[in-house]
DNA sequence: CAGTTGACGGCCC
DNA sequence: GGGGCCGCCAACT
C-alpha cells in the first residue's frame, strides 16, 4: 500500500489499484473450513468493485496449492463454474474436504463465509 | 493508445 | 428463486 493508492477516491468510495499478486495475498489469508467471495477478497484488497479482477485473477492463479482459489465462491454461494484445477466438481469437493457442508449445491454462507476481522 | 475480455455483483422483472 | 442487463476494472491484444 503505497501513499498513492491512499490518495484514490471515486464516488465516495476509497479505491486502491488491485494486482493480481494483491489478490493472491488475500485469498491466503482465507483459513481451512471457510469461504470468501469475490467481493469480499475486492473489498479487502481496497476496491470493493473490483469482483471481477478477482475473478480474472484466480482464473490465472498459477499455484493451486499455495493459493486456495477453491475458497472463493461467488456471492449465492455458488462455486464457479469455470474452476482451472479440474473443474466445479473439483472445486466442491476440496470444500467439503475442508469441512464446508453444501446446501442444494451452494455453499450455506452463514454458517462458513469468512469473517477476516474475527 | 483504443478496444476486448471475463472464476462478478447489483438491480429489475 | 431465476434469468437478463449493465456497470465495474486490471490485463491483454
Amino acid at each position: 500500500m503505497t501513499d498513492h493508492d491512499k490518495s484514490l477516491w471515486q464516488d465516495g468510495l476509497p479505491i486502491t489499484k488491485l494486482s493480481y499478486e494483491k489478490i493472491y495475498e488475500i485469498v491466503r489469508r482465507i483459513p481451512k473450513g471457510k469461504v470468501a467471495t469475490y467481493g469480499q477478497i475486492a473489498m479487502l484488497a481496497g476496491n470493493e468493485r473490483g469482483a471481477r479482477v478477482v475473478g480474472n485473477a484466480l482464473h490465472h492463479n498459477p499455484d493451486g496449492e499455495e493459493t486456495p482459489c477453491y475458497r472463493v465462491v461467488n456471492g449465492q454461494g455458488y462455486p464457479s463454474k469455470a474452476f482451472v484445477f479440474g473443474g466445479i466438481q473439483v472445486q466442491v469437493e476440496r470444500l467439503k474436504k475442508d469441512g464446508v457442508e453444501f446446501v442444494n449445491g451452494h455453499v450455506d454462507m452463514k454458517r462458513y463465509l469468512w469473517n477476516p476481522y474475527e
